[in-house]
DNA sequence: CACCATCTCCCCCTTTTGGGGGAGAGCCGA
DNA sequence: TCGGCTCTCCCCCAAAAGGGGGAGATGGTG
């Protein structure tokens, strides 16, 4: 069984999808809120496997809400959440996309899809999946894309590079001097200022710094993987 | 109506797909192709609406048709190109999907997947939207959100810097020297020094390089924006 | 074998960078 | 009005980086 709230500050709207979901079998609506700040306190007491939530809400919105549930940062006891959020509103401007995927949601869907797709969503995140509307996939896979992308060209600059380059590359795009790639590489200093010079001059680039953006384009280093504790 | 193409080296799959789909009263399958290669020549002669891809191929993979199929790169000529692809694989190893992605696929489905949900998918992307599998498109989510999170705790550190501080290391991430950040902000290169040496200092990094790491960590530049034309 | 690419290291040199001060002008809030 | 912040610029200096060349040791390939 499927245990589902629901979280919209509009009665008949919460009721409505609470219908259509406990009508069916193996799903249970076992509470409901109309504010963020309810929907923590349910979500705390009912624990729910799925929270159908809303954005527009007065005192707290559901983006807000969601990042509190799915991250109990501040008193980190015991709170080990398993509720998966999907959030379901009428409005889908990118920006509410984004902070909802960073909040930890696991759907976006609009509330303009018919019922069955609704309960389908529900049972697809209870089964530890993802769901977004179809536009919205399309719109993420082109961020994504975009970000991937641009490595098409830029590869094959790097190919032209030789593996020891590639390393020293790797290492000036960690933020390592020429000693510290030294030390990292076990070879001398200046070899690794020679590697650095035809890794600069191969790509056409003018500093290490330039290098350093290089690498995160194409891809070579990414963004998210870094400590930037120095 | 919304014209088909079955890829797939199977002929005994892409006929399965093919009658399912043709099945379908909104929906006619066009042509079929078992290799990479015949894909592109197809599509070029039926100019399908929706290509349902196979990976694993003879003569060429799938990914690699569906990228010359979506970019005309080459002969750039009157070859717009208006069909969707969908990936249609047993497999889902993060690469293939990040590949598919990246060659413009709007979709991406296991072949495991209930029919009825295979002629959904073909419906939603011929609709414009984009399709993943729910498993896919949770480990997407995961990406995107892992992309866009880290920037948190180093946004703190961002904040501690002026205005003009932050415009100098957007700057340095674009691979400027002093010299040109200079030119660009219409100040003296002895002022950009300052600039130059409170950023590093506030945010203890040690040179110019790590600047630039920081700067793409947090988010303050993003991979996919800039040519590195220098 | 000779050739070429790669990796390793050395020299000398210029430019850039980064750190350490100091200082004047403007602006804003106490 | 005064102190603090920011932006602007200056000085000197040491360290790092980058360019140019050379050179020995591999290892593979024609």
């Amino acid at each position: 069984m499927i245990r589902v709230m629901v979280v919209d500050d509009q009665a008949l709207v919460r009721r409505g999808f609470a219908l259509v979901l406990d009508n069916e079998r193996d799903i249970e609506v076992v509470a409901e809120a109309g504010t963020g700040v309810e929907a923590i306190e349910a979500a705390r007491a009912h624990q729910p496997d799925i929270i159908l939530m809303d954005i527009r809400m007065p005192e707290m919105d559901g983006l807000e809400a969601t990042a509190r549930i799915l991250q109990p940062e501040e008193n980190a006891e015991a709170d080990a959440t398993t509720s998966r959020v999907i959030i379901l509103t009428t409005f889908d401007p990118d920006e509410y996309v984004f902070r909802a995927l960073q909040a930890g949601a696991s759907g976006f869907v609009l509330k303009d899809i018919p019922p069955e797709a609704l309960v389908e969503a529900v049972r697809t995140v209870a089964d530890g999946g993802a769901m977004l509307s179809p536009g919205i996939t399309q719109r993420l896979i082109s961020q994504f894309a975009q970000k991937l992308g641009t490595g098409r060209n830029l590869t094959e600059r790097l190919e032209r590079l030789t593996t020891r380059e590639r390393e020293v590359l790797a290492a000036i795009a960690a933020g390592k001097s020429n000693a510290e790639i030294a030390d990292a590489l076990f070879i001398g200093p200046a070899t690794v200022k020679t590697h650095v010079s035809s890794v600069l001059s191969k790509l056409g680039l003018r500093d290490r710094a330039q290098a350093v953006v290089f690498a995160y384009e194409c891809g070579l280093a990414t963004a998210g993987g870094r400590d930037v504790g120095f």
